[in-house]
DNA sequence: CTGTTAGCGCTTTCAG
DNA sequence: CTGAAAGCGCTAACAG
């Protein structure tokens, strides 16, 4: 910076405001600057500045997987949003371990970032007071925790389920089941079986049926096993919701493999409103829930929380629920009784 | 760190080299450090330490969309590997533009990365330009360019649709049609059709047909609507190959929308070896390309190169190729001829 | 094995 | 609008 300030006859400092503010600088000094920026191929180093601004410009957004659509829209939606105000986006990934995601914090802090959205509201001990003493605004999405670390961004996973429950029930179905991967760290995995569990009792059905295969991330083979185990298990069930629309696509593809006919035999549904969902045949009945939405909003709050940081006013914690809709589709649609189709009396 | 260095009655510079070395301080000076850093809840600063070291620990990636498997997939095996040597990965995403590229990896060399990843061999010249000049390691992926920037890991899509090509006459189809986006940016998804075009000539074929729906990328609706239109363009089509596993899951789906059995009626390949590709039904032929294996094949090259151009002996341009595999489905099988089927004379 | 001295490249702060 | 001085928090380099 200092060679670009000789050539363009002013001091390093006039450089660094002509670089950033625009405004602050004189036309034409700014003009003879940016003119010995591009005869030295000057590039601005930001981690200098970080160091003494105290400003680095990052936020960092842990995901149990880059590999799932739903996250990755989130991400996009937060990326999108911090651009607009330079800021970059750090991304870290769990795999879905709550000891890999305490591991990824203690490293991304040693970053500084300037805020740190997090997936989910479990976290190991040392993981949740890293976040509550790193000073910075802390976002926790994809959940409502009971008690939160700072801000929330988020809906009820338990709740989804029980309307999409509800609203099998609406269209005549009894005999439900619930497909998910084996428990583990997948707390929200878990949180739509435990709204599964209640609709079950809620609704008065009769009985219930949990079919556990394969370590999250769930993916379409997982749903493939599953369906042939729980027709086997449970030969009278009628519906199944699958721990996302990747289990049920398999659960689907595998009912076709094996002549089942979907809805007519068995009625699935999922979770998440994959596009896949939208476009495979027959289309799948799920939940969505705004992926690409959830990271918007984060994005702007985290913008306004690091604003308020900087100007020493931490925002107080929010709290921001994004709606669900259950969106139906060909996989659950009920075949017309008889009767239903006989003319009026 | 001072506090630290203080409360454990050490110089700075030893706490410095306790928390990176291990070895080089006594176990008791040590101890007594950790413990400090414990009591103070001290984190190291890494952005002080980048700038101190030059050693940023950062690694860009520049991949078109985190929304496509293929590509985190990669991005995955470079963390992986990355993260061996503590070095963080800085993702980017230039949403198949190039213009877009370009102010990203501008933005990416302000942070001074030791080493930048971008997809595909083509860039705008000033993209072109910052990248050899920046001083760190290039690698170029998922293509190989005729002149590379710097260092290639990657494989030819023109070649790995001339090989599915191959197969389909062998497998005895003679119309094969190809499904694409839009051109434009995506100049993978160029290649690709010019390795089907080739082929066509090569082959003896006695038409070709392409398909083009949709701005890049291509989704599973654009596959939807291309093979309906194809249908219209081309009755007597036999195969059609999609420009990736993703249009090519749209257009069976519309198949079975539609009663059009699937290899019957038309044969379907894909490119990618996606997930849903391999578990949706009919599964999909499709070229495998190994995406996890370029990332970790590009993390362990750049990891070399890092270390070489630490050390001041920048390592001379490599090219590694990566193998990919034509993978033969139900979506192609040939249906017996009555022929095949009759008892041998 | 440990300490001292400098200084990384920028921006803050305060004066002109 | 521009400049000078100081220092962000750490580590390289050298000395002990």
């Amino acid at each position: 910076m200092a060679d670009v300030a000789r050539r363009a006859g002013v001091s390093a400092m006039t450089v660094s405001r002509a670089l950033k503010d625009k405004s602050a600088v004189t036309p034409e000094t700014r003009d003879r600057i940016f003119q010995a920026v591009q005869d030295l191929g000057y590039v601005l180093d930001m981690s200098a500045g970080a160091l003494s601004s105290k400003k680095t410009g990052f936020v960092s957004v842990l995901i149990p997987s880059l590999n799932n659509s739903n996250f990755s829209d989130t991400v996009q939606g937060i990326s999108e949003i911090l651009d607009t105000e330079g800021m970059q986006v750090l991304i870290g990934t769990t795999n879905y371990s709550r000891v890999r995601e305490e591991q990824v914090i203690a490293t991304m802090l040693q970053r500084r970032p300037e805020g740190i959205i997090v997936t989910g509201g479990t976290h190991t001990a040392r993981a949740r007071s890293m976040l509550e003493t790193a000073g910075i605004p802390v976002i926790e999405t994809w959940d409502l925790p009971v008690a939160p670390i700072g801000h929330v961004v988020g809906f009820s996973n338990a709740a989804t389920i029980e309307d999409l429950m509800a609203r099998l029930m609406f269209w005549g179905y009894r005999r439900v089941a619930f497909i998910e991967g084996e428990p583990g760290d997948d707390t929200r995995g878990h949180d739509r079986r435990t709204g599964y569990e209640r609709a079950v009792r809620a609704l008065g059905l009769e009985r219930s049926c949990v079919i556990s295969v394969g370590r999250p991330p769930v993916t379409v083979e997982h749903g493939a096993q599953a369906v042939v185990r729980l027709i086997e298990t449970w030969p009278e069930v009628e519906a199944v919701i699958c721990v996302s629309d990747l289990s049920a696509l398999g659960a689907i593809m595998e009912c076709h493999r094996r002549g089942w006919d979907v809805p007519g035999r068995l009625a699935v549904a999922g979770f998440g409103d994959f596009q896949v969902a939208r476009h495979c045949w027959p289309s799948i009945t799920t939940v969505s829930v705004g992926s690409l939405a959830i990271g918007q909003e984060t994005g702007t709050l985290m913008l306004q929380a690091i604003a308020a940081m900087r100007a020493g006013t931490p925002l107080p914690p929010r709290r921001i629920t994004i709606p669900h809709t259950v969106i139906e589709r060909d996989s659950t649609a009920r075949q017309p009784h008889p009767a239903e189709t006989a003319p009026a009396p």
